[in-house]
DNA sequence: TATAATTCCTATCGGTTTACTAGGATTAAA
DNA sequence: TTTAATCCTAGTAAACCGATAGGAATTATA
């Protein structure tokens, strides 16, 4: 299940790529027109400030701001990003690889084949979708 | 994140599409071979049982056994009984839709769009892919 | 017939994660 | 100085997950 945090995300992240110009836009702006928790949200973006895809600016008609192009963010980061692993399990996972303590070859794991599989074409999609492709 | 529910009933219908013939294997062989919990994989293999996949004998020389023969056993089915929805979504599940709660047009989202590419994808996966795929 | 080996079934439980909330500190425009 | 915004840390209720407990029912076999 995609949580709620990354789908939240990527709709703040379009409702931005949406904006003609790219003045800030406040948290509420935001929460109010796409239906998302005031306080979540905040922490949401926050996030993405912090890992390069948002700029902020604080006070007074302040708020969050695309740093790059719709074209230029691809999905494979906010999804990391946001959602963590796109492997569905951890021992076919590119960034974040841990061994499965129950098998003892994964070459002959029945489930490490298949999910190798389900990886790469996810991942396909994701690198080859862009913010952009998404608001047209 | 695949779940070790689904992980472990994968492995489990592995080891028997494994096995010569089709004697019943008691839960202990499985769970010692593939180091999965006893207690859990009783009631993964109960629950398959239930929907169809696997046959039962009780008592002395008992076990589990395949009921169709691997190639007719596709993951896609498989997925659905042990882990639920293949969808990430449940607004682009085909089998437990849902609509979102603050989703106004599902047209127009950028998350629907996305995650439609991405079961798709994943859907054909695990349609063609049988549970003898996985065992040779 | 007694025994051992097995599935069947229901219930429970601790730990983790998720989605969300609270509250105040900080910053900046008007 | 006021107002409107982000920043930051913490907390929390509910759900879910992985696993466990314990015994009833069933069946082969000595």
């Amino acid at each position: 299940m995609l949580s709620k945090k990354t789908k939240y995300g990527i709709k703040a992240l379009t409702f931005l790529a949406k904006q003609e110009g790219n003045a800030p836009v406040p948290i509420e702006t935001i929460s109010k027109s796409e239906n998302i928790s005031r306080k979540f949200l905040e922490s949401i973006l926050l996030s993405l400030r912090k890992n390069g895809f948002l700029g902020s600016k604080k006070g007074k008609s302040g708020g969050y701001y695309l740093l790059k192009s719709p074209e230029d963010i691809k999905m494979v980061d906010v999804m990391r990003i946001l959602e963590g692993p796109i492997a569905m399990v951890p021992c076919v996972s590119l960034n974040f690889y841990e061994k499965c303590a129950d098998c003892p070859d994964e070459a002959a794991c029945a489930v490490h084949l298949l999910m190798i599989k389900v990886r790469d074409n996810t991942l396909e999609i994701f690198r080859n979708t862009s913010l952009a492709d998404l608001t047209h």
